[in-house]
DNA sequence: CCCTTGTTTCGATGGTTGTCGATACAGACG
DNA sequence: CGTCTGTATCGACAACCATCGAAACAAGGG
């Protein structure tokens, strides 16, 4: 007992668990909010540049780093960086030839926030 | 020290750590089954709606509790369960007069399962 | 200075999507 | 059986979007 009350029969809804989306109703404001987010990424191009920003050595990638990746042209990639920078998900900055895109943390975290089962935010806190 | 370790100094890149989006680059295929989730939520009408059924009484909501909630149309509303249902987030069923529909737990845990740090899937295991 | 390479912007185009009204289908109830 | 209510489908239309080629901008190197 103990511990185990809190996983229950998994699967099925109860009231006072979950994940905010599943505990109570998103308002308007915050549906528009995070669908923005959602939206950036639900393009399958955009999804795996953010993976390949966010996964790549330092945390950022350079252009030339993306481009390679995919059968589609230099305009078209450079587009679905702009979705995603308008969006608030990724950031980018030139240093010199190259632009560097790195991942905004606090986007992803939003989301998962909204997605996890009552994620522990610290250790302490 | 021991668990705070864990912590580290978050917001910043680190290698072997964070989510499995964050960890390792999402291969074309993966990318292209998530995002057909991200997209389905990518509209602030279906987020909500999600929301709206999966924290209702009982885990499931007819349509009817739904239509009220929005400045929309039978029709739209109709269309935008259909895409979510298409996507796999929310499954319905008929029981007399009206249709209830009830989210697919799966499919939002497919998703956290990508966005979140690690999650520690159980007490025991 | 021009040329070369990396990246973005522009304009166009074909495809997708959100919304509606009209209509059809499904049950319940006389 | 007719009718009423709830829900889904259909057809249409405007808006949006992913993609491209052409052109512009940025920076470095002859």
């Amino acid at each position: 007992m103990s511990n185990q009350d809190l996983a229950l029969t998994e699967g099925t809804w109860q009231p006072a668990c979950c994940s905010p989306l599943v505990r109570e109703p998103l308002s308007a404001e915050l549906s528009a909010e995070l669908s923005r987010l959602f939206k950036a990424m639900g393009d399958p191009v955009r999804l795996r540049l953010l993976s390949l920003i966010a996964s790549h050595a330092g945390g950022e990638a350079c252009v030339c780093d993306l481009t390679g990746v995919f059968d589609l042209t230099g305009p078209t990639i450079s587009h679905h960086l702009k979705v995603l920078r308008e969006a608030g998900l990724i950031s980018g900055e030139r240093r010199g030839t190259w632009v560097y895109y790195r991942v905004e943390p606090d986007a992803l975290r939003r989301l998962s926030d909204v997605l996890v089962p009552d994620q522990a935010p610290a250790v302490g806190a």
